[in-house]
DNA sequence: AGATTTGCCTACTGGTGCGTAACCCTACGC
DNA sequence: GCGTAGGGTTACGCACCAGTAGGCAAATCT
């Protein structure tokens, strides 16, 4: 008896632009579950629910797979947070926005975003063009602090600028871990909490506030 | 003619104790330059001067290597700590000497310590145990939060008080790359720059300052 | 109706690197 | 002076995985 010439193929041909969206996910995925080197081409190809040469066919190497996560996700982060932002509001408020933009996004992406930055840290042919990134908030960061410092006829070291901004991006990542770990916190709250510390700290800086080691015995 | 029958074994037998310091060196040295992964065991061996097998014998396999550097470096870290921050002391005394301290120690151990924390953070079979050290810091850091707070009369819930000590740990952990990647910069200055954000951001929080989304039409 | 392009697959290879088997040699205890 | 234990080596098996060759079928064009 004749089988059906050609069975109905049980998984539909879709648009490269479709499958490669779905490949990303799929690898954004994998790698945040496994990290860079243990995760399997082979894998995100299942996962993605397609052949791994398709894999090749689309997004190239393994390397330049993670890159293009990386392009990905980074490019989301950075419009969603731009978005909020505007640059003429005054400081405090443009802080609340970019934080509360911020963490609404990891929240959102719990998995992908902050497991992905995790990753990228670590790993020798990446951590330049995460470190390229997150230079850019540093220095959009130190923007606003020295412009809020300007504002009181203050200034301050380019140096100490660029510290103290690299002190609250880094608490602010870290609590971005903290929210990706704790599946029920709120985004908002957490944004609030950090503004409390940073807003704070910041402030007294600003108004000229700083503390010193004074007589320190040992 | 006779050859030396043994020739002299141009490279030393040493006892158990020092190879295997030898061994963690190279360990750290090879897994903070290359990531967990990527590392062999092969180069880290060669970078002992010894052969593979003889880490093997030693050490174990990579994970349970890996897992000893991981202890060897967090134990020395923690004993830095925790040697410069008596608990009698007063909690910004205790922050400033404790923050010298890590910073202190993150400057000697440059390549060693700093990478080795990047690279446990994305590893899925190792983010525990470094998450447990850091989570030993966090509660260390709230605890003195809330010692400060009692003495003022004040008090807070406990996950706020995590969160800020998660955001002062994941501040101070930001800078101590910043130090590891500034190789000429200053531990005890870091840690000054540390202490001014710290101290005057929690300092307003101690004091019952906090910030509020007043108005915020977005 | 062909012809061609595009989506998709099965099945391989080649390299790399963990972990081990089997063996050697020097020191020291007795 | 001789056994035994501990420091040390070379050389390999084996699994895993990035990347590829070659081919088939459904759209789409002409």
């Amino acid at each position: 008896m004749l089988a059906r010439v050609s069975t109905p193929p049980a998984f539909k041909r879709l648009p490269r632009a479709v499958r490669e969206q779905q490949m990303l996910d799929a690898a954004v995925k994998v790698f945040s579950k496994r990290g860079f080197h243990a995760a399997s081409m082979d894998e995100i190809a299942e996962d993605a629910g397609i052949s791994k040469p398709m894999v090749y066919a689309y997004l190239g190497t393994k390397e330049e797979l993670f890159v293009a996560c990386l392009h990905r996700e980074g490019t989301r982060m950075m419009q969603a947070i731009a978005g909020a932002a505007a640059p003429d509001l005054p400081a405090d408020v443009r802080l609340w926005r970019g934080l509360k933009a911020f963490f609404g996004f990891v929240g959102a992406h719990r998995d992908g975003w902050a497991v992905l930055y995790r990753q990228a840290r670590g790993e020798q042919p990446f951590a330049g063009e995460l470190a390229a990134m997150r230079a850019r908030l540093v220095e959009v960061v130190a923007g606003m602090l020295d412009h809020a410092l300007r504002a009181e006829g203050r200034e301050v070291s380019a140096v100490d600028l660029e510290v103290v901004a690299y002190a609250l991006v880094g608490a602010t990542e870290s609590l971005a871990d903290w929210l990706a770990d704790h599946p029920d916190a709120d985004p908002e709250k957490t944004a609030t909490r950090m503004m409390n510390v940073a807003w704070l700290g910041a402030g007294q800086l600003l108004h000229g506030v700083t503390w010193h080691p004074q007589q320190d015995p040992a």
